[in-house]
DNA sequence: ATGCCCGGCTGGAACTGTTTCACTTGCATG
DNA sequence: CATGCAAGTGAAACAGTTCCAGCCGGGCAT
C-alpha cells in the first residue's frame, strides 16, 4: 500500500529522497535516512515495477555462493522450491548476502533493493546471528533445514530425532554394544537431535555412553576416514558407527573398503542422507534420510502464502519427518570384533584408558 | 534506449498498448501485436525499473526445474555462475521455461517479461529446437556444457575428446584389448566426442571396434548395472569399461562391488565426473573430469560482458579443457578375463555371434 | 571582513513501465 | 433499428528512479 510518494508526503520530503534511502545512496542525511527507514518499517513496503507488485522471493546464502560440498542437497532443495513456486506464480532469485549487502543498510533495505518480497534462508556455520537479525526486522523469511530457539525466527526442518533413535535401536537390536557416534563439530539443532537420539537409545537399552566412542569433526571425507581409523583402532573397537553427516559417512565407507573391512559383516554403518547418495554406492547405505525437495517445496509454499495473505505476523516452526531406511550396511554384530589390537597408536580422541 | 513510449510513438499507438504486448495481455489485436514485436526486436529493448536498467540474468531450465540426477554438477555450475556475476554486479534468477512461458509469446518477450537481459541455458533431452529458436531471436543467450553446429547458437563447453582419448589410450597401454564403451542413448555433442575418441584411440592402436562392446543406454544407476552384467557376461568379456556418464559409472561400480568383481584387478573402469563424486567412493575413480564451476563462471562473464557492451552480435563457441585423472579404478589387464562363461544369457544388446 | 568556491543535501521535473477507466467500434440480436 | 456485448485502444493516474538545479553552510583566499 505504502508508495514512495505516500511515505514522502507523510515525512515532508520528496519521493526522490525516499528512493535514495531505499537504494542506499550515499548522499542522504543520516537523520533523514533514519526517519524514512522507520516509517518504511512501520508502514511496510513492497517493491513494484510500474504499478505491478513484483512476485519474487530469494534463496539467500548468507556466506558463500552455493554449497556443493553437501552433495545433492542443494539441487534437491532448489528443485523443491521451484515446484513450490509453481502454483503461486512467484519467481526465484539467488542472493549472496555477504557479497551484495552494503554494510550500512538494513537487511530489509537490502532485500527491498533487490526487489524481493520474502527470503528462504540457508543456515551454515556462523550466520545464526545474521538470521536472528533478519527475523528481528520482521522481513518475511524462513530458515530451511535448521531450527531456532529464538522466537520470531521461522523455520522448517526435518526432525531426525525419531529416525535417528530408530537407527541406533536398530543397531542395538542387531547385537551391537560398541556403537560409535561421529558428529559434526559445529553444533546445530539437527546434530543436537541426533546426539540426543543416540544418548537416549543407549540409555533405554541400559548401555553406557563411552566418551571414547563419540567424536566430533568437520563434515568431510577425510573426517570420515579419521573416524573409521579411530573407531576400529580402539582397544575395544566399535562394531557399528552412526555418522550424522553425509560426507563423513562417505568417508567412512571409502576408508572401510580401502582397508578391506567388510561392511556390514565386520562393521555396521548408518549414515544420514539428504538426497539419494545412499543408493549410489554399494552396499547401499542404511541411513536416516531427509527429503530436501519436500523441505524446499513446503518452505516456498509457506513463504508465498504469508506474502500473498499479508499475514506478516505468521509463525512457522514446523518439522517434517525423516525416515530411517535399512539397506545393506547394517548387519548383526560380529562375534570377534573387527581389527582388535591393531593400529593402537591411532587413537586420537576420547579417553581410551578410562573407558571400561 | 528504446522505451515503451518511444516505440509507441513510432507506431502511433499508446504506451499502454506496447506495455500490453510486452506483458502478453490477451486483449490486443494480433496485427498490432505483430507490429509492436517487430519494432521491439528491431530496436532492442531492456527491461527497466523506473529509470534504472535491471541487471539480471537467468539460468533457464528448459524442461524440468533443476536436475538433481546429475549429482553435483548443478550446484557446481551455480556456484561458478554466482562467482562470475560477482564483479559485474548482476543478479541471477532461476527460470523454468516450460512452466512459465505462455505458448503464444516469443522467447524474447518471455525473457523481457521476466525482467532479464540475458540467459544461460541448460540443454537436456529434447530442447535443442527450443535453444535454436532462442538463438534465432537473437536474445543474449549462451548454452553451457553442450555444443551446437548451428551458427548463431552461443555455447561454452568442455571438450572431452582429448582426455577421453587419453583415457582409452591409457587403458590400451595397460594391456587392455577388450574395452567396452557405455554411451548415453541420446546423442549430444559431448557424448559424440567421447565416441569419436574411443574409435580413434582403438583405430590408432590397430584394434578393431567390436559392436558387442558398445552399448547405449539412458544415464542411470540401473543402466550402469546392466552395462556391467552385459560386458562381463560376453563370451569374450570386456576387461575395461569406459562409461561416458557419471551415473552410469556409479552403477557399474556399485554392481561390480555387489558381484565381488575386483576393480581394478579383474576389471578397469574409467568414468566421467562433473564435480567430485569420483573421490567419494573407493577405489577413487579414474575419470575424465570437467570443471562445472569454471563453465558457469566463464559463461556468466561472457554473457554479462555482451550485455554491458551491447555487442549483441558477439559469438561464443568456446571450449575449455577437461582433464583425465588416473585414480584407483584402472590397472593392468588381467591374464584370465573376469567372469568368462558366466551369465551368458544376460547379453541384452549388440550382436555377440557376429563379433569375432 | 568579504567574496568565492565547493561539497553535502534536497526537491522538482523528467522519464521509465503498468494499470485503470472510459471510450469507440463492430457485430450479433431482440 | 435500437440495444447490448465484447474486443480493442488511449488518456490519465500512478508506481519508482535519476538528472539537474538550487540552497546552504563552511572553508579559504584576497
Amino acid at each position: 500500500m505504502a508508495s514512495v510518494r505516500a511515505i514522502a508526503a507523510q515525512l515532508n520530503v520528496s519521493p526522490a529522497t525516499v528512493s535514495r534511502v531505499l537504494n542506499n545512496h550515499p548522499d542522504v542525511d543520516e537523520a533523514t535516512r533514519e526517519r524514512v527507514l522507520a516509517r518504511i518499517n512501520e508502514l511496510g513496503y513492497s517493491p513494484r515495477i510500474g504499478r505491478r507488485i513484483t512476485n519474487v522471493i530469494a534463496l539467500a546464502y548468507p556466506d558463500e555462493p552455493v554449497r556443493s560440498e553437501y552433495g545433492s542437497f542443494e539441487p534437491a532443495l532448489l528443485s523443491g522450491i521451484m515446484r513450490g513456486l509453481e502454483e503461486p506464480q512467484f519467481d526465484l532469485k539467488l542472493l549472496n548476502i555477504r557479497r551484495d549487502k552494503a554494510p550500512n543498510e538494513t537487511y530489509t533495505q537490502f532485500f527491498i533493493r533487490k526487489g524481493i518480497r520474502g527470503v528462504i534462508l540457508r543456515c551454515f556455520r556462523n550466520n545464526r546471528p545474521t538470521i536472528c537479525k533478519i527475523a528481528a526486522e520482521r522481513f518475511p523469511a524462513i530458515v530451511v533445514a535448521d531450527a531456532f530457539d529464538e522466537p520470531g525466527v521461522n523455520f522448517l526442518r526435518a526432525d531426525s530425532y525419531p529416525s535417528s533413535r530408530q537407527a541406533v535401536e536398530h543397531l542395538i537390536s542387531l547385537g551391537h554394544r560398541r556403537i560409535a557416534l561421529a558428529m559434526h563439530n559445529v553444533p546445530d539443532s539437527d546434530h543436537a537431535d541426533r546426539r540426543r537420539a543416540y544418548d537416549d537409545a543407549l540409555f533405554c537399552a541400559g548401555l553406557p555412553v563411552d566418551p571414547a566412542l563419540v567424536i566430533e569433526l568437520p563434515a568431510s571425507l577425510t573426517s570420515g576416514e579419521q573416524v573409521l581409523d579411530t573407531m576400529t583402532g580402539l582397544d575395544d573397537p566399535a562394531t557399528a558407527i552412526f555418522a550424522t553427516n553425509p560426507m563423513t559417512t562417505l568417508g567412512i565407507m571409502r576408508r572401510a573398503q580401502e582397508k578391506g573391512i567388510d561392511v556390514p559383516k565386520q562393521l555396521s554403518v548408518v549414515g544420514v542422507d539428504d538426497s539419494d547418495v545412499r543408493t549410489h554406492i554399494w552396499p547401499r547405505l542404511s541411513a536416516v534420510t531427509q527429503d530436501a525437495s519436500a523441505l524446499g517445496m513446503e518452505a516456498a509454499r509457506w513463504l508465498t502464502e504469508v506474502i500473498a495473505s499479508g499475514k506478516t505476523g505468521a509463525s512457522c516452526r514446523r518439522t517434517i519427518d525423516t525416515v530411517f531406511e535399512v539397506n545393506g550396511t547394517t548387519g548383526p554384530a560380529p562375534q570377534r570384533q573387527a581389527r582388535r589390537h591393531q593400529d593402537r597408536g591411532r587413537v586420537t580422541t576420547g579417553d581410551a584408558e578410562k573407558s571400561d
